[in-house]
This record gives C-alpha cells, structure tokens and sequence, in this order.
DNA sequence: TTCAGTTGAGTTACCGGTATCGTTTTCCTA
DNA sequence: TAGGAAAACGATACCGGTAACTCAACTGAA
C-alpha cells in the first residue's frame, strides 16, 4: 500500500484559487443564482484542476440534512427470491442517487436491532425492512427516528409508517384450492423455519384452510432448520416419503425446494402428478428447465424491489404515497398436480 | 405518516441533565478515561432517560475520521456466485461495526465510476469492487481516494491496492485438461457476455488452452447477453447442438447454465457423458439434485466473499495485509466428463 | 435625476461532536 | 504535612461546508 497522504482539497481552497469567496464557490457548486457566468468558470476550472471532491458528510452535518444511504435489511441472500427483491431495490435508489445500506440478516431479530440502531446513527433518509414481525426494541427505534420506514415482503394493512409486500396467505389459499379441485386429498408442506419465516407461514397457513375447506387433510408437514433451496427439497421429500404412507401432493415454499422433490420423484419412478403431486412457489428460474412445466406462483420478485424503492423515494421527497402496496401475484397451472 | 418532528436529543443536553460538560459526556460515551464510576452512571442514566442517539455523521465530520460504511460493488445479483459472495462481503463486515454500501453494476462500467465517485464523497472506511478491469476514470478516482481498495473475483498479481480472487485461468485449465483425459476431443463453450464478465473469459481461455494443449479443437462457442442462468444453459444447448453435430462435449460458465444442458440433454434422450459430456463451474447448489453429479469445481464463495472483508478490514485498521489472496479451488470429477 | 429592484458576491454564525490543553481535586509518598 | 503525580473535569477551538444576512453595483422606470 502506498502512503499518499495529501489531505483532501476543500472548498476553501478552491475558492482562494479562483479568487471568490467559499460562498460562492458553494453556490456554484450547487447550481444556485448568484454569480455571473464568468465565476462559475474560474471555480469549475479550479475544481477540476485540483480535483475538488464534495465533502458530502461535512454538508449533511451543516445543513443538518440526512444522508443519501437508505437501509436495506433482507434475511438471506443465499435465497434467490430476496437477492431479485434485493436487485430491484438497488436499481432504483442507485439510479434515483440514494445509496442501499445493507443488512443480511439471517432471520435474526436480534442482530436486525442492532444494525438498525447503528445505522440510524447516520441519518439514513429512510430504511425498508423485510417482515412485519419486529422485536419491540426495534419497532420503539423504527417509530422514534424521524424516517420513512418501508415494511417489505409481507403485507401489512396497518403498517409502522410504509408497507409493500404480498398477500402471502391468499396466495396460499389459491393453491390449495387449486390442488383441492385437481383431485388431491390427503396432503403435506415441505418448507423451513417457520418461526422466523412469517412470509412462508402465512402461505402454509392459507393453503392448509383450502384444503380443509376442500374436504382434503394436512397428513404431514416437514419444517426444514435450513435456506430454502434445492437440497432441502430433495431431502426433505425422501424424508417425508419414507414416514407417511399415500401422499396425494406435496406443497413446497418455493419451487427451489419443489425441483428438488421432483428430482426425488424422477429419481424413483414416480410419476408427477400421477403418484405424487407437486406445487411450488415463486416461478423461480429453475421451473423453465424442468422435465415438466412447475406448478406454482409467479411473483414479480425484481419489481417488488423497485416498488418498495419507490415507496421509500417519494416518501423522502415528501411527495405522497399509498400507506400500503399490495404486489399481484398470479397463478401457473403448470404440468405438476 | 404521523410528523414527529421533535429534534433529535443532543449531547449538550443530556450532560446539562447530567450536570456536566459535553465533554465529559462525550468521554463516558466512548469509554475512554477521565470520569468518575458516579459520573460514569448519572451520564448513561441520562442517555437512556432521553433516548440520546449517538451523531455519527458529527462524530466522522468533528473528528475528520472516515466513516464506518464500505462500499462494495458487484456486477449482478441474480447470479447467485455473486450473492454468495455478497452475503459472505456484508457477515464480515457488519460483524465488525460496519456497513455495507452496495452497488449492482449489471457490468456497467459508466455506472461504477458514478457510483464510486459518490460514494467516495461519503468518506467511505474502504471500496470492494468487483473485478480489475476499471476505466482511467475509476483507476484515477480510486487511486485519488485515500482510501483501501480490494479488487475482488479476478486475481489480480499486481493491484491497485489490494486483491482478493481465484486464478480463473488455471481453474478452466485444469478442466480442460480433465476433459481431454477423459478422451472428450471435439468441444464446446457456453457462457454469457464475454466483454465484460472477464473471468469468464480468462476460465474460457485457460480452458482453450488446455484443450489444444491436449489435441482437441474447440468447434463452437456460444456466448448469451444474458446473465447466466439455468434456462440460458437450456436455451444454448439446443441451439448449438442443432448447429454443430458431434460435439464430445460442452464446458459451461457455471453450473446453473451446465444444468440447463443436463436437462436438456435428458429431454432429448442423450447420455451423459456418453453422448454428450458436460462440465460446469462453481459447484452451486443446483448439483445437489441433478440425475447425475456434475463434473465440476468447487468454490467457496462464501468465503471468498469473507477474505475481502478480512482484508479491507485489516486495512482500515492499519494491520499488516497481503496485498494479493488467492482462494482455492477444488476440482469435482463428478460424472458428468 | 432619483430610487426601488435585481444581481453578484462577501460576512458571520452555526451544525454536534471531539482534540487539546488547562484547571481543580484527590491521593499517595517522603 | 508538604509536595508532586494522577485523576476528574471544564473551556475553547475547530472540523468543512451552508443558511441567512448584508452590501455594493448595476438596471430600468418614474
């Protein structure tokens, strides 16, 4: 590493070169009134000559404005659904000039507290959180710090300030109905932590009222301490094979999990959905290579990001904004039940 | 959206509540020396009773300290070598008090440089970025900033401060020569944009090698604008193979386009490898439940993503840092050569 | 010619902490 | 008990910009 130790170029020093005062290099800097074309001249040629940079935290201090950093704080990122979430929310601050602050939480409250804290530290000009469920410390820290909070992923009617999310339990319910009508009855949910996954929940939750409404049961479900990707699927299935007898369909919490319990089933014989029905979730891209067309739930994961960017812009210009944003999602019938 | 709009607590205030100077304040708050156990008390009680928070924004500013975010830019999240990576960077970081500024370039170069001189505005503790291929305009703003950078993914022998990465070159070398050993002969490549995913190319190119070392020839390559993805593998596969006849085999940018082929190659009814050989790269988790394991190498992404943070980490602490970190790979015969 | 309005530019105070140095108090030892 | 070191705390200046105000010069209409 080398040792360039030369101190930053500051805005007074620019100014002396050109012969102005700071002020009106500030001005100038800033695309103000104030000055005549020939200054502004003087100092961009000084600007650049010295290679001025704008010391960005000198002015959110001065003018006690809040920063351009937006926090971002998602579960996983080894789940493909929230680095697409992730993605969409990126794009849209970054082309809007906010930077997105990250948290990778790992369903863990705790830490999700700690980062909000330190985070607010720095006048973020506004955070989007995944979930609804906060510990109280982090909804009294949430509610105390005067900045737009987007609530994502979940929907939520009665939201801490912002919400844009699914409506998790209906789109479950649409899919238990739909395996219902098909002709399954007896029926099992392969997915993960359910304690922290409260998305994943509210589906389990609306798909098992569909069946029991449907006159069908719930014979197993098998809840996995793990990511919710192709591996668990598989192993889950296998699992859930060998300990109950006569499955009609399995119903997945995405279809990552749901390829890995077609490969099972491609793996031993069965026929899908002739011996064993299979339903995913997400229309994730590993349905478009599959021996058969999943059936599942597609959900615009990409402009799900971009709405809750949205959101949190215009609630940070003070422009108006719905209180919350219900995402569709729709259904694919595909070839699996 | 309520308008609480009470100002935010200061220090002043809270050492008038506690009937000292700021200073002393400020002493209790960063646990240094020079008060009282009682003193110490009456202080945090303070803090606690009016819900101070800590300025960090004056603190960096006061102090002319940088500040504790890092920013870290990587080309595409829906690549999930690059979440991995991602998730590995942000666990690191935020485990040690600091942030994560993301930028998802989507290989845009334009829009790093922009992205790096703003986030340099904000006197970032230090820079991950992806890749070694900058523009003048990014190597002269990043060489300007006095600040560490790590180039990350692309090995890098010589850096601009310091690297983290895998010698894509060998990795590609050691399959082709693999593949060669195998008695594969006549073969193939399928990736994406080769422009700019440079270690793309570089695995590609000491694959080439390892071939016409080897007396094979390399037919045909099929190079998608498109990130690469399972149904890009699919998509390429049927193309080139209506293209090209008596391919031996196809080497793929990643496991996720090579499992496309896999299944393609099953829809079809060819054998692997007998028919057609494939070979992917990464060891991403899709091989877990393929029909057959994939001949592949392994990366820890995870890890990868770690040492970054380790070494900018170490260099913003001022520790002693290797300036260049190769990660290891692993070569996965697998069953698919 | 006069005077109000506009334009270009400078002056001053301040944002909320911390570095630095100075002062007082406490405590220990000769 | 004096004297000096260490501990506890306070006063002041400053970090690098901008808001808000002031002021001089110029413009144009009465």
């Amino acid at each position: 590493m080398s040792s360039r130790k030369r101190a930053r170029v500051k805005l007074a020093e620019v100014a002396e070169a050109a012969g102005v005062s700071k002020m009106t290099a500030s001005r100038v800097l800033n695309n103000g009134k104030g000055f005549s074309e020939e200054t502004r001249d003087r100092v961009m040629a000084e600007v650049h000559r010295l290679g001025y940079m704008h010391d960005r935290m000198a002015v959110a201090f001065s003018s006690h404005s809040s920063s351009t950093f937006v926090g971002v704080s998602i579960p996983d990122l080894g789940n493909e659904v929230f680095a697409q979430v992730l993605e969409g929310i990126e794009r849209r601050l970054n082309s809007s000039g906010y930077q997105a602050v990250l948290c990778v939480s790992q369903y863990d409250t705790a830490s999700v507290d700690s980062w909000i804290e330190r985070v607010l530290q720095w006048r973020p000009a506004g955070l989007i959180v995944t979930g609804r469920n906060h510990s109280e410390q982090g909804r009294k820290l949430l509610r105390q710090a005067d900045v737009p909070v987007v609530e994502l992923w979940d929907l939520n009617t009665s939201p801490l300030d912002l919400s844009v999310g699914i409506n998790h339990y209906d789109s479950g319910y649409a899919m238990g109905r739909f395996m219902v009508e098909r002709g399954h009855r007896t029926m099992a949910y392969i997915g993960t932590h359910h304690d922290t996954a409260h998305s994943a929940k509210s589906r389990f939750q609306g798909w098992q009222s569909a069946i029991q409404d449907g006159g069908g049961t719930v014979e197993d479900t098998y809840v996995l301490k793990d990511t919710p990707g192709f591996y668990g699927g598989y192993y889950a299935t296998e699992q859930m094979l060998s300990r109950t007898a006569d499955l009609d369909a399995i119903y997945y919490q995405n279809d990552n999990m749901a390829a890995g319990g077609l490969m099972f089933a491609q793996s031993r014989g069965l026929s899908v959905p002739g011996d064993l029905g299979i339903a995913g979730w997400g229309d994730l891209p590993i349905s478009a290579i599959l021996p058969q067309r999943l059936t599942t739930m597609h959900v615009a994961h990409l402009k799900l990001g971009q709405k809750a960017a949205d959101s949190i812009l215009a609630a940070i210009k003070g422009k108006p904004v719905e209180e919350v944003t219900s995402i569709d999602f729709r259904f694919v019938p595909g070839e699996t039940i």
